[in-house]
RNA sequence: GGGCGCAUAGCUCAGUUGGUUAGAGCACCUGCCUUACAAGCAGGGAGUCGCAGGUUCGAGUCCUGCUGUGCCCACCA
């Protein structure tokens, strides 16, 4: 053990480079397991982070080096102020990206229904066109096998940027103890009656034949057209809708208008009768009907948009659905059309896609003289799913819901309270979550028709007649979790029961991936498996993530939590913002304007790399700058150079306090940046931390260096020698800590050229350890004569070292003083024989400097 | 349509509760081989703080309106 530690003493070089930093410290902190979690301690003693698990299958970008250095920063921060940090990374490979891959890459699809195969092993050659239909329990393997390359890859980065995760702590979403906690949490919430089924009105992606949450949605401007369409009222006047889905025409169950609009108040109450199918339908009042949208009375439709569903509701309207759960009209002509034209209408319509039917409904329109005018186009916002191609449309179907605050002002109200009781960075992101969770208009859809992912844990027992009963689920003992009911059996029952009459039948759903990602603390906490270290780190301290899912992970996350514990998840919510390109747009890979993030290391170095990502302020987008990467990398360069010569000059030999009231300047200089660095990270404000170091830095370089290297080497003066390396050494195990966070790989090389162990495990400085006293305007003073003399320099244009017979200081009896107490190190820095101190009522100045200028040569 | 941001030097951005003459870095210009660093150092020029009002002794900062720009949300007739 100490011979390994001894190896890591490192020797100072010549010429220090960051070339090989990264790969030289990482196998490091590896083997040294430098950010090992330390689970012996307390809640108290320990700082959680709940990771973000960057979806595998997609491709690694800049805004992933941004996002996770901030939080990187936050988390060295923590560790250094002496907290075990639990900072665990999660893999997300459950979801659509990861089952079109699988299926892509082996040429396979999940079928639920088929057993397990154990011999199973993919084809050589993926036949694309005919894909193998294998079991859910051979598809997952397929899936962990897959996302395990892209782990390698990502997990390859972060080290190279050195994100300090505990490596031996990780997870994937769609891993054993993920199905676990979700099946545990979920049979959690339907014993609390928080998860139920229901029969309803669902938006439907056609495409995927899945129902979508209302969370999933996004709104994309689409062509359209209205159509004028004529009703007919039983004397035969005809009343004019505008429609841009003519093709629901059949499923029309009333008309709607304004209550207060004149036009139709006659018509309220009253019956009229579709056109082409003659099936008579109501006129009814509600405030939604916009007297200003097309010709102020609508029709209702089962179910053409989101409103439709909230008018049905609400007016108690009878139910005509045509439009099946591919997409097309439903084959056989519904029983409400009864005259033999409707009926003949319909059948040209049966089977046909939303598209066709709208073509051939207005032919028909037309030939019945009740279309009037040519459509007109328009462009209208229409809803997604947001990974879908086409529209959504809405069926009726059972899917299981959680509630969410969406039918329950009770509970909405408590979840807003929870947002209030978080603390978000930037805390203007909260509203985001407010606007959110008021405009929530129904609960939480989490089933999903899909073949790949999380199994609901249930069954349903087949009555007489082979019909499920869907009210009184089956549900397995916790212990035997995770199930899968397509292939297990619930307790009590054998497998040759299942399909059969006084059987069972598995639920055949999935949950929805956010159900899953949703219970990231829990997966990576370990509350259901590891009790233990669930009590250590939960709730945790921190949820770091984008902004554009505050409406799905962090509110689900909060839903969760709430419903299990009664409490929020984390205490804190750091919102990172967007890597805007140089046109200010967001970054995409679409738009081809994306650098692999390894090449952006490799050019500038990580730590380059990082000082530009913590640049960006929390919650603010940020441009890609590869400049600012420039100068952090100068910046990296300054402090091996910068460090180099305070140990060159301050020698090993370790002195007493400093004395010099220069040197006690800057120390206390030097006590406030510590107490404002600490102060802005305990914000999570990591941007104000970095910039206060750096500017120090830059000024303890240019100025107090120059200042003290003679007297820090003048073995005439002994005291004043000493008190000047006194400070030095110092100043620079401060400012190596206080830059430790931020640019890890530099500080830690420096440190190993004369301390022990790492520096990311050395407590963060505070002003005590400083020596104390010392008034900052003395070395503020001083520079202002400092900077007097090399402008005289420089516009004399001559070197930096010409020598000066004079220089004149004029200024205020007390700031002469203070320029005084460091005459000798002025007069050494600035070559000075003799500096004049003048009594002036004006702010300290430096009114002439007389330069001994060598014309000889 | 509602909400939240942003707008300060050519570029990227700081400007804490209103307070002398608005700052930094990059870029640019002028110099300097100076023994830690030329991937460095010294110095310099450069801004009507988006526009218009208002509050105040005093506004980049507070209030109102407007413009531009970005994001989030929204009920598809």
């Amino acid at each position: 053990m100490t011979q390994t530690a001894a190896a890591h003493v490192h020797t100072m070089p010549d010429r220090p480079a960051l070339e090989g930093l990264e790969d030289k410290w990482s196998a490091v902190w590896e083997e040294q397991q430098t950010y090992r979690f330390d689970r012996s301690k307390a809640r108290s003693q320990i700082y959680s982070i709940d990771t973000p698990p960057p979806t595998v299958s997609g491709s690694l970008h800049v805004g992933h080096v941004f996002s996770y250095t901030h939080t990187d920063c936050i988390a060295r921060y923590q560790r250094m102020k002496g907290k075990a940090v639990f900072y665990p990374m999660g893999w997300d490979d459950n979801g659509l990206p990861t089952e079109r891959r699988v299926q892509n890459y082996f040429g396979v699809r999940c079928d639920p229904s088929l057993p397990y195969d154990a011999e199973f092993v993919p084809p050589d050659k993926p036949d694309k066109k005919r894909q193998l239909p294998i079991s859910r329990r051979n598809f997952v393997h397929l899936c962990e096998q897959l996302t395990a390359e892209d782990e390698k890859e990502f997990e390859a980065l972060w080290r190279h940027l050195g994100i300090s995760v505990d490596w031996t702590q990780t997870y994937q979403t769609i891993d054993h103890n993920a199905r676990l906690t979700s099946q545990r949490a979920f049979l959690h919430n339907l014993a609390r009656g928080e998860a139920y089924q229901a029969e309803a009105p669902t938006l439907w992606d056609v495409t995927y034949r899945t129902a979508v949450a209302q969370a999933e949605l996004e709104d994309r401007e689409r062509p359209g057209s209205y159509h004028r369409v004529s009703f007919h009222r039983h004397d035969g006047d005809k009343v004019f809708i505008e429609t841009t889905r003519p093709e629901l025409v059949a499923a029309c169950v009333a008309l709607v208008a304004h209550p207060d609009d004149d036009r139709y108040q006659a018509l309220f109450g009253s019956t009229v009768t579709t056109p082409v199918f003659g099936v008579e339908v109501p006129v009814v009042a509600h405030p939604l009907a916009d007297p200003e949208k097309g010709s102020g009375i609508a029709m209702i439709c089962t179910f053409g948009d989101v409103t439709d569903v909230t008018w049905w509701r609400e007016l108690d309207l009878a139910t005509r659905p045509i439009l099946g759960w591919d997409g097309r009209i439903i084959p056989h002509t519904p029983e409400w059309i009864t005259s033999d034209e409707g009926r003949s209408a319909y059948e040209q319509l049966a089977g046909a896609t939303v598209f066709t039917a709208q073509q051939r409904m207005v032919e028909l329109l037309r030939q019945s003289a009740d279309l009037h005018g040519d459509p007109r186009p328009i462009t209208h916002p229409v809803k997604f799913f947001e990974k879908g191609e086409k529209p959504l449309e809405i069926v009726t179907t059972r899917q299981w819901y959680l509630r969410n605050g969406g039918r329950d002002e009770e509970l909405r109200q408590q979840l807003i309270d929870r947002g209030t009781q978080l603390h978000w960075h930037p805390q203007n992101m909260r509203v985001r979550y407010e606007n959110w969770v008021s405009g929530l208009n129904g609960d939480w859809l989490i089933s999903r028709q899909r073949f790949f992912g999380v199994p609901f844990p249930v069954w349903y027992r087949l009555d007489d007649s082979g019909e499920p009963v869907y009210a009184d689920p089956l549900v397995p003992d916790e212990a035997s979790l995770p199930i899968d009911p397509q292939s297990d059996p619930p307790p009590g029952y054998t497998e040759d029961q299942r399909g059969v009459p006084g059987g069972f039948m598995g639920d055949p759903d999935v949950m929805d991936t956010w159900a899953t990602s949703s219970l990231t603390p829990q997966i990576a906490g370990g509350w259901a498996t590891d009790p233990d270290l669930w009590q250590r780190v939960a709730p945790m301290d921190l949820r770091p993530q984008a902004h554009e899912i505050i409406r799905t992970w962090l509110f689900a996350t909060v839903v969760r939590s709430h419903l299990e514990d009664d409490r929020l998840p984390w205490s804190d919510a750091a919102i990172s913002g967007w890597i805007l390109d140089p046109d200010r747009k967001k970054m995409s890979k679409s738009k081809g304007n994306v650098v692999t993030p390894m090449a952006l290391l490799d050019k500038h170095g990580s730590d380059a790399v990082r000082y530009w990502a913590a640049s960006g302020r929390p919650g603010t987008d940020t441009a890609f700058d590869e400049g600012q990467m420039k100068i952090g990398r100068r910046l990296a360069i300054k402090i091996l150079n910068a460090s180099r010569f305070v140990l060159l000059t301050a020698g090993e030999h370790v002195p007493e306090q400093p004395s010099e009231p220069l040197d006690l300047s800057m120390l206390a200089g030097l006590r406030q940046v510590v107490a404002a660095a600490t102060e802005a990270l305990d914000g999570y404000n990591y941007t104000r931390a970095l910039e206060l170091t750096e500017t120090f830095f830059w000024s303890f370089c240019d100025d107090y260096l120059e200042l003290v290297k003679q007297r820090a080497a003048d073995d005439d003066d002994p005291v004043g020698r000493d008190s000047a390396r006194s400070a030095l050494r110092q100043a620079l195990s401060v400012l190596l800590r206080l830059f430790a966070p931020f640019l890890p790989f530099v500080t830690e090389d420096v440190w190993s050229w004369w301390r022990q162990g790492s520096v990311h495990q050395h407590r963060w400085p505070t002003p005590d350890e400083l020596a104390p006293g010392g008034q900052t305007d003395v070395l503020s003073d001083v520079g202002v004569v400092l900077s007097g003399i090399r402008k005289a320099k420089s516009e004399a244009k001559v070197g930096m070292r010409t020598p000066v017979s004079v220089a004149e200081v004029a200024g205020p009896a007390a700031a002469l003083e203070r320029v005084g107490s460091a005459q000798r190190d002025l007069c050494a820095a600035g070559r000075l024989a003799d500096l004049r101190l003048v009594d002036s009522s004006a702010a300290l100045e430096v009114r002439s400097v007389d330069l001994i200028v060598d014309n000889s040569g």
